[in-house]
DNA sequence: CTACATGCAAATGCTTTGCAACCTA
DNA sequence: TAGGTTGCAAAGCATTTGCATGTAG
């Protein structure tokens, strides 16, 4: 986590960005380096990560955390949706009927086959609603 | 991918199963990998790997692609969902309203307390669509 | 000047894979 | 006995990090 306070303007910085807004896709780190590299040739994919990383936090651009490598498995087979605890990475079911029509409202808006879809709620699990109330130095400080 | 054909009961293969089922949490595979070696002291981190990949498929369990390390950047900060070509990993904004209340839902439900959502659509983009048909034997194929 | 940023390279963490030996049907 | 399966180790890949150097404010 960076502190965000004293940002410094730096070019790469501002050409990352440009670069992302320029075309409106949904690159990865990796491809958004490729393009940076073509204007600064010397920059480095590290930093590409890092300026992503505060790009982000500053609200400026989003950083998708897609369905990926992070793998869990479940017992059950069937469709449910799951809650996953943002600072412990427990995982729990989320008891939440499916979304059977979600699909098919999809399905005249978008040129794409539509297979399945996925919904994750992410949140604080007890354990770490506790500690997390248990460092915060204002007694009744909320979440914003 | 496995063929799944001509499949054998190996020992290893039952206990994951049944380590699986034994505590009904979503562990990771190197979870499943500590539980399994108490009782087959020998086992392989990569055994465990390939016994979840197929009994993934074989729809005996289920494999959670969780939001993870994953990343792909989207210059649009503002809430949205998206959808990914299973084939080709190609993101799209998926056009479709946010669910502002799915939160609110679940809050009576679940002793998390809830920071957020995101729903994912999968699907193929309409260039795979293409190639996948065209791989197709008999005309007419359709998707189950 | 000085604290933030960068380039480079090494390290991480999770998952996959090549291969010879091993077992199940 | 054949071919699926295993253990082991090495390889992959995306992402993170340590460090000396560079530079914006």
């Amino acid at each position: 986590m960076q502190k965000l306070r004293n940002l410094r303007t730096t070019q790469q910085r501002t050409i990352i960005l440009e670069e992302l807004r320029n075309r409106k896709d949904h690159p990865s780190a990796d491809e958004i380096f490729s393009r940076v590299r073509k204007r600064l040739p010397r920059i480095s994919l590290g930093t590409v990560y890092r300026n992503l990383e505060i790009l982000t936090q500053l609200g400026e651009i989003q950083e998708l955390k897609l369905s990926g490598s992070l793998k869990r498995y479940d017992w059950n087979p069937n469709k449910h949706y799951h809650i996953r605890c943002v600072n412990c990475d427990r995982v729990e079911n989320a008891p939440i009927a499916p979304l059977n029509q979600i699909e098919d409202d999809l399905y005249q808006a978008t040129v794409f086959e539509i297979i399945g879809h996925n919904l994750e709620f992410t949140g604080l699990c007890p354990d770490c609603t506790q500690k997390d109330q248990e460092t915060r130095q204002p007694p009744r400080a909320s979440r914003p």
